[in-house]
DNA sequence: CTCATCTCAGTCAGACTGACATTC
DNA sequence: CGAATGTCAGTCGGACTGAGATGA
């Protein structure tokens, strides 16, 4: 039936590396049907998720806190604006930034999405009980944090 | 000094797909770099290590084996035998087949990418004690095996 | 002057798709 | 015939780079 499991060299198994980037491109996968299943484009829920839980922001600051790049916080944020989910206005008090503010439709979104992406980690980590999927999570992020802070932005040329 | 830590959104942080993500990125990034710097292009390492594990092999098993697309192993192949790493010969008993042999300065090639990719692995893991490596890498692996099964190679159209 | 912000244009590696000829 | 293999051409999301304009 199977054709053939197919042994994966012991070399690429005990990289943690290649673990993170294989499993990385299987949550993708999930994340992006879900999304695109749910009509968002990519970036989309991290920039809603940052506006909801800390308030209006600058664009650089919302890139910072999702780690996404201005360019690309951009591209997203006029999809968004397009779709009704934020609004974009001059700050006052600093001419260089727009505000980026939360509408009632986008957090509406982000409720959904916040469903779609629960379901997919789900399934990524059925395999796990319950204690091992915060010891997993706990393990990721003491890595992640390790290695976050000297790129909070772009260095400056 | 720092320009701020910048707080990521809860909701990220608690996504696994997102940690994943993430770290992916970052071990990429120095994988790229000690692998570049070694003068191996990307797909090189995967490729040499089944071969030395399994011995010559066709490229479609190649690519089963390290979960790379067909047509991207056949222009891993094409550089690593201009590089003198591997060979390409007709397979005598099946002739659709390829068969690609490792070349003794491709063994060699290996063992400088093994320890380039080891202190990768170093770099990356810097933060956990010994047992927290290997829990860490048998989470990883669970979630992963669970999802391989479906997918040796391309389904046929 | 220096630095941050926003924006656009473009690059780049990497995963993947479609199609085709050949051989089993 | 159907299925597998190797090959090529091209797509696509996503991370990133460079440069320019504006304003603090």
């Amino acid at each position: 039936m199977n054709p053939s499991p197919d042994q994966v060299p012991e070399r690429l198994t005990a990289k943690t590396s290649w673990l993170l980037k294989e499993l990385a491109v299987q949550a993708g996968r999930l994340s992006h049907e879900a999304f695109g299943a749910a009509g968002a484009k990519p970036y989309w829920y991290p920039l809603l998720a940052a506006l909801a839980e800390f308030g209006p922001s600058s664009q650089a600051e919302l890139g910072r806190r999702c780690r996404i790049d201005r360019s690309d916080v951009v591209a997203a944020v006029n999809a968004l604006v397009a779709d009704g989910c934020v609004e974009r206005t001059a700050d006052p008090v600093d001419r260089r930034r727009n505000v980026i503010t939360l509408t009632a439709s986008g957090r509406e979104r982000l409720g959904v999405l916040d469903e779609r992406l629960a379901a997919v980690q789900r399934e990524l980590l059925a395999p796990l009980d319950t204690s091992e999927r915060t010891q997993l999570t706990d393990l990721l992020w003491r890595l992640l944090a390790e290695r976050t802070p000297e790129r909070g932005d772009r260095p400056a040329p």
